[in-house]
DNA sequence: TTGTATGCGTTATCAC
DNA sequence: GTGATAACGCATACAA
């Protein structure tokens, strides 16, 4: 896929070492508008110290000589970027871009502008990502999760750095923005208590490298243990998030004896493969349900069958991390304490458990 | 969704007009290596220059002090920032997501790292988007597409900053990477003519407001024109990717008298969703084609039935992109001109057209 | 309200 | 190979 610059405008030299005119500055614009370089600095940074009729005057100078801050020079002087640094690992392919671009929203409202590192794998602890960050001055720090290397937190300390974890859970050693996964589990779970659901499976992400899954197990597994059900070890699996996954899991449940009414899966694309595995296999699983709502494009009610959901408010993490650091940067008063759960959408189109016609299987309607 | 500060590490006072200690600049570095500053500079940035016993003592000078460079003063003595910036909008639940992931692994790989806009809607095009990361001095900027205003390109060309269009086509006035969206409907439309499909449906994008969508649609026409096959103006609907959106646009078409024997659908969520809702109807659509495999969770094949699938190359897109602009920042030969068209996959699991056993109506198998 | 002057921390250009 | 020293462009404290 080689690269179109038949018709390119933009080959000129690179602009390094500038060979050519510097590009204007403060003191251009000053001497055009018949000011002084501090004048016009405060017109444009600080427009109600300056007088209605040189501000007008400085800002038509800076327009027609096309003025463009110094952002460096800027953030030399005063001390702060108005750039905000997000560690958001595995990114594409994820339901992480709903998240960051709710932070990034929220921060552009405000002027800032988003610094973004997406380490793939497990280059996401690497010392030299947050150090990326914080030699281009970046005013705080977002990350995704909370499990990071102590050596990240004492880098953050040192430096001085407001941060935030994302999608993190509120025992955290700092500011976290996330929801309650066990709330979001009990709901699922009182659900199919209330359709005399016994025993369940769980189609989920990877314990051993992903927080949020582990988390998500253990509040499954704690709901499930308060109402008397059980989690079948045979139909639980752990694997990568994915259609294919979910496909591929659901069909080793299934070809391994199906033992279970209904099965959990971690979000939508698990679910979705799992209901086409079933799909394929002939058969009918009564209650069908996920986690986590994948992104906007949620498909879940549009499976046949439809699925119970779980709706997470992704993007809504993103927002109030955006919240959090802003009035921390405005040094407004600290945000309140503690994670509360959020917005969960029950869809209710999962049927009731049936009567086994045949032992751990269930057939169609 | 309060935050939670209870045990927060992070709650110190904001660093900004700082009261307490600097940190550690040069200087600091310089005395305790006992050399210069300039020589600390040159040991940090120019390791070769420099003989190996100070560089040594300057390196671990700048450890124990947890040295990190001031990018900012760094931007404003070299004038250069390592930072590239990219304007993609409308992020979350897109594909564009994969072709940043893309774009700044390239990037990161080479030191640089990326600001990210994210422009809701129809903001992307507000002047003040460039702006701020024109003042944040990125070295480059890489944007979605190729319908720009013109004040845009005369900004990008005032300020000389070296730029690329993703997801654009060869003829835009600049450099651009792409891929050949007519080459993409050709293969398609070769592959239904293979099965004898005559007349054909598309669900796809608004091409009011979507570039691609538009340009989409017109390499579609084009080559089911050349075959002699039809377009059915019925069974043409333009609408919002998604899910949802594909299971109505296919319900529509069903209830408005299915006249097709095949629908192409611009991408992988639009097709699953017209799937879905051809499953809720009782019918099956031999011929289900989808163009966009929407990201790497490419699940197209394992939808019941399997869909027909043109995988393009979105990550490739920002791969491309950042090598590019790479090249231009470190003044290499311009890369080769024009775009070619990428990778098409097209999984062969579509039927043959069936001889309608009513007129417009097909059944299941 | 406006002008003046200093400092921000680094790179780069000289000398040595 | 290394040390002074001058920009770099802006914000800001202070003076007017």
């Amino acid at each position: 896929m080689p690269i179109d610059t038949s018709s390119d405008a933009s080959a000129a030299p690179i602009p390094l070492a500038d060979t050519a005119s510097r590009s204007t500055s403060l003191a251009d614009v000053a001497s055009l508008a018949g000011v002084s370089a501090g004048t016009v600095s405060r017109a444009l940074s600080r427009p109600d110290m300056i007088s209605e009729a040189t501000r007008t005057r400085v800002l038509e100078a800076a327009d027609r000589l096309g003025y463009v801050a110094n952002g460096a020079a800027r953030a030399l002087a005063s001390r702060r970027t108005r750039t905000v640094g997000a560690i958001v690992p595995r990114y594409g392919g994820s339901s992480f871009p709903t998240m960051v671009q709710g932070l990034e929203s929220t921060l552009a409202a405000q002027g800032y502008t988003l610094l973004l590192s997406a380490p793939e794998h497990g280059r996401a602890h690497e010392p030299g990502i947050l150090r990326a960050l914080l030699e281009r001055g970046v005013d705080a720090v977002a990350l995704l999760g909370d499990e990071h290397p102590p050596q990240l937190f004492a880098t953050l300390a040192a430096s001085r750095t407001p941060f935030v974890m994302m999608w993190a859970q509120p025992d955290a050693h700092g500011a976290s923005v996330g929801f309650d996964e066990h709330e979001a589990a009990a709901l699922i779970v009182d659900h199919l208590a209330a359709l005399n659901h016994q025993r369940i499976g769980f189609i989920g992400g990877r314990t051993g490298s992903n927080e949020r899954a582990r988390r998500r197990l253990r509040g499954l597994t704690l709901a499930i243990a308060k109402c008397g059900m059980t989690l079948s070890e045979r139909a639980l699996v752990e694997t990568e998030y994915g259609f294919r996954e979910g496909f591929d899991a659901m069909a080793r449940i299934v070809a391994d004896g199906l033992d279970v009414s209904a099965v959990v899966c971690g979000n939508d694309y698990l679910a979705a493969g799992a209901l086409s595995a079933l799909d394929h296999a002939g058969i009918r699983v009564p209650g069908m349900v996920s986690i986590a709502s994948f992104n906007d494009n949620d498909f879940a009610p549009f499976l046949h069958p439809p699925l119970t959901t779980v709706r997470l408010p992704i993007r809504e993490i993103g927002e109030q991390a955006g919240r959090y650091l802003l009035a921390r940067l405005s040094g407004e008063t600290p945000p309140p304490a503690h994670v509360q759960a959020v917005q969960l959408i029950a869809r209710k189109s999962t049927g009731p458990a049936p009567q086994p016609q045949a032992k751990g299987e269930y057939g169609y309607p």
